[in-house]
DNA sequence: TGTTATTGTAACAGTTTGTTACAATAATAC
DNA sequence: GTATTATTGTAACAAACTGTTACAATAACA
């Protein structure tokens, strides 16, 4: 392995065979909930940030340390929400593919053309206080709409939706707090980051009072930055 | 490996290495939530029933053989709710002891010593219908009381615990029809099961008017086993 | 035939949710 | 300045839902 090119070695002893991660990683734009995909050298193939494990390192060190790596970006928050272990799920052609067009020896590397199972996570960030940035396996890592992916590689794609279903069962608990808005935000961003998530559309009304019954909003000043009307206020989530 | 006494076969090169999944199987019995608990032959170790993956057989569908394998009942319907992969979560001595009690070479074995990750999965099942049978390599399958569990392997009731947070919060979406109490059943009994699991108890009234808001059950004859008062309804699960 | 315990419902109050209405404004146009 | 315009924050009312109490309708048994 070019441990110039990668620093990080893929030494088939270091590693758990057979397991992988993957992530999905949510950002929202005020406008579109989007998420990351990288895109390999020379290869077309489009794939979700993942890694794998090492043997002196627990699944959950594995998935922080590798995604933050893959995509530039620390203190995610990580939340597994599910494992996949379908037959369909490897493809030996494109891991061979990335291999080469990467300059690494496929010999050398040939437990990864192996058969893997992948513990999935996602993660809610905000977008405008990220600036991702790809790995040495990677040619980019971009923002996607949902409603705009590339084709992805081998279960991504389901890997993708199982993450937005999760997403939208956790939505009230506890998670859109957490990181998916600036600090300060408008009811009205708050309530655009709702639908956009959910895929329903909520009367404004309705919506302030059950957000501000929640009692998890903190009402900061006003945003003056507006059109030719009542200035919204700012609110931040209180931390509990 | 000694296939007399151990028809499936646990040669190495037919797994998937550092890979097991991990079962815990909810009943009833009109009174207490309890779960399926292993022993194995003169090692005094409880677990939870689990299993590996072969190569050839997705995780989904090792798991269901394997579940069924090990506790004799068949029509399970697992649901996956967490990946545990600690550091903490291996015990070569304890498998040590499983393999000699049971007869089997430990280096022949030796892959079982390793690290692993295991998948997690629960089941509700109808308490009254099953006879669980252990397989060989346990000496008996026992349902225990989730306060009267023995100590558990590795991080065995860590699993439990979580898998009993899972069923809490996805008591009221589908699952409580699926399998736990009877094919016909008592509101009684209905509130009963509710409250065991979630621990909260609710008033009678109340409860009743909220199972028949949701339009999931349907009412079938009377009940006239019961004491000296009026018969109770007996009720189904709606298919959907 | 009465007694007893439990069940199924109704009635009322209190709470939450859905909808409509409207006053309070920031920016802009005059 | 003053009027205009779009949007926001709340209040007001109705409808739906929950919690609580009350009570009639029983099965079994004495």
């Amino acid at each position: 392995m070019n441990t110039d090119k990668h620093p990080q070695s893929l030494n088939k002893e270091d590693y758990l065979s057979h397991i992988a991660f993957d992530s999905v990683i949510f950002g929202f734009n005020g406008k579109d909930l989007k998420i990351l995909i990288l895109e390999y050298h020379n290869t077309g193939l489009f794939a979700l940030p993942g890694g794998f494990v090492r043997r002196n390192e627990s699944l959950a060190e594995a998935v922080t340390k590798g995604v933050e790596e893959r995509t530039g970006i620390d203190d995610l928050y990580l939340e597994q929400f599910q494992t996949f272990g379908g037959l369909n799920r490897s493809d030996s052609k494109a891991m061979e593919q990335i291999l080469e067009m990467n300059g690494l020896d496929i010999k050398a590397n040939e437990w990864l053309l192996d058969r893997f199972i992948s513990i999935a996570y996602y993660a809610l960030i905000n977008f405008e206080e990220v600036n991702p940035i790809p790995d040495p396996l990677a040619d980019s890592i971009e923002w996607y709409s949902l409603d705009e992916l590339p084709p992805l590689m081998m279960d991504h794609e389901e890997i993708v939706h199982k993450a937005l279903e999760t997403l939208r069962e956790n939505l009230d608990k506890k998670l859109l707090g957490m990181n998916l808005l600036p600090a300060k935000f408008t009811m009205k961003e708050l309530q655009n980051a709702y639908e956009k998530i959910t895929g329903e559309t909520f009367k404004r009304t309705a919506f302030q009072r059950r957000m501000l019954a929640t009692k998890n909003l903190v009402r900061h000043e006003k945003l003056f930055t507006g059109g030719a009307h009542r200035a919204p206020y700012l609110y931040s989530f209180k931390i509990k």
